[in-house]
DNA sequence: TCGTTTTGTCAAGTATATTTTACAAATTTC
DNA sequence: GAAATTTGTAAAATATACTTGACAAAACGA
């Protein structure tokens, strides 16, 4: 399932699938890979990602496979 | 880092580190390393952790590595 | 319309999360 | 205090998260 939450946080940012990667230390194929969904990335990751665009798990991450 | 905010969680439900890992179809091994830390656990499997814990990603998962 | 940036996606390789098996120490229960 | 349950831990194997490189389609501004 598509993580739009953290699409639209990106966007908020305004920051390209490469920024926030770069940020994460991680590469653009797996940022686009988590927000196209059916993709399980670590809880390092993910905390990473929420920080980067001023969120928290709960927002960015819960509710979204049940 | 240790995560005692899920063992604590865990105590609470009166769950066996086994029966916690049955529950999330893990091993016990892998309950056991991520109550111990130093351990980076998939957000899927963090998301099983919480709700066999009624709790949230946050009050489990947030803020334990800086 | 052209050039640039962004994004989707694929294939092959590497790193690491998770399993299985196993044994001992610690804890609980009777 | 013995037996049963729970937990810590380790080594080897397997599954999968993540990387690298690459190409094309889409989006966007000049």
């Amino acid at each position: 399932m598509k993580n739009l939450k953290m699409k639209a946080a990106r966007a908020a940012k305004d920051f390209s699938q490469e920024e926030l990667a770069d940020i994460c230390n991680v590469s653009r194929q797996t940022i686009s890979a988590i927000e196209k969904g059916d993709y399980n990335p670590t809880i390092n990751l993910c905390i990473a990602i929420c920080k980067a665009l001023d969120k928290t798990l709960d927002e960015l991450f819960w509710d979204e496979e049940q």
